[in-house]
DNA sequence: CTGCAAGTTAAAGTGAACTTGAGGTCAAGC
DNA sequence: GCTTGACCTCAAGTTCACTTTAACTTGCAG
């Protein structure tokens, strides 16, 4: 495949042109060349691009993902740091699990004060056991196609 | 019970002082009253914070959870948007759980190029199926201890 | 009464992840 | 060969969720 202008990148990911010279800036994504000025990319940015809205979107931050994917070869301390993110990504899928049961139970509960109801209240507590201090910054889960 | 000072809800909720009265300022709390200049809290509010906790680990915004619960204390809002809520929680929830078994599988892969193995690219090509554009901010999931 | 730790306010600062703006370059089409 | 517009850089601005700071007030202990 051809290599890709910033245009066609932004266009057939979504991501922003600003976004992706940030990310470069950052170290997360490299430019393969220019054409005068202009940066060429690799199709297998598209891939990577993939990825990276992937991590995002599972809460990682930017730093942690350019750790995670490493493409310049970081040998070994990678794996166990892997399997590390992912129990850390079990933990929250459990935590969110309990939440969204909450939240389908408050939305079929006659109980107009929640906090009254046992079943809630239950859920609440299941919920929050090991919720302290959720990382501050903004929302996650508003993936709109 | 007693009502609660400041420094009383801050150590049995683990939320800071400045947090506490920066949560007032947004309207997400209340406080009932005063002692002298210092705020009063009704116990309440510990359930209050735990749900606070629990709706920014699930990854909504203060601006969502004020609207979700807490306009005047107790919630109960729309139940639709709270089935909504839910749905999107669910679709995170998948979106998380693929994640995780591409680290997962990643950690134990011996391939060096994970994008060139093609369980990994299975595993990403259903992750990534519905992600375009994570909301912007930190990232969640490590809610330690 | 005095001292002071623990509260108070308003405003400024922080860090992450971007976005926007000003001013500049350059390959391509006319 | 000149205009155009998509791209460039670098700096500054924005939003979110807080935290920090500076200056001030109070309840209570001694």
């Amino acid at each position: 495949m051809k290599d890709l202008d910033i245009a066609e990148v932004a266009e057939r990911t979504g991501v922003p042109a600003s976004t992706l010279r940030f990310y470069e800036d950052k170290g997360l994504i490299r430019s393969i060349g220019r054409r005068g000025l202009r940066r060429l990319f690799d199709p297998v940015i598209l891939d990577q691009l993939a990825l990276i809205a992937l991590g995002r979107a599972a809460g990682f931050s930017l730093e942690e993902i350019s750790q995670m994917f490493a493409e310049d070869g970081q040998p070994r301390i990678q794996r166990q740091m892997l399997a590390a993110k992912a129990d850390e990504l079990d933990a929250t899928i459990r935590r969110l699990g309990a939440m969204r049961d909450g939240l389908r139970h408050a939305a079929a509960c006659p109980e107009t004060n929640h906090m009254e109801c046992p079943k809630f209240r239950r859920l609440l507590r299941a919920a929050t056991s090991g919720v302290i201090t959720p990382p501050r910054g903004r929302a996650i889960g508003k993936t709109s196609a």
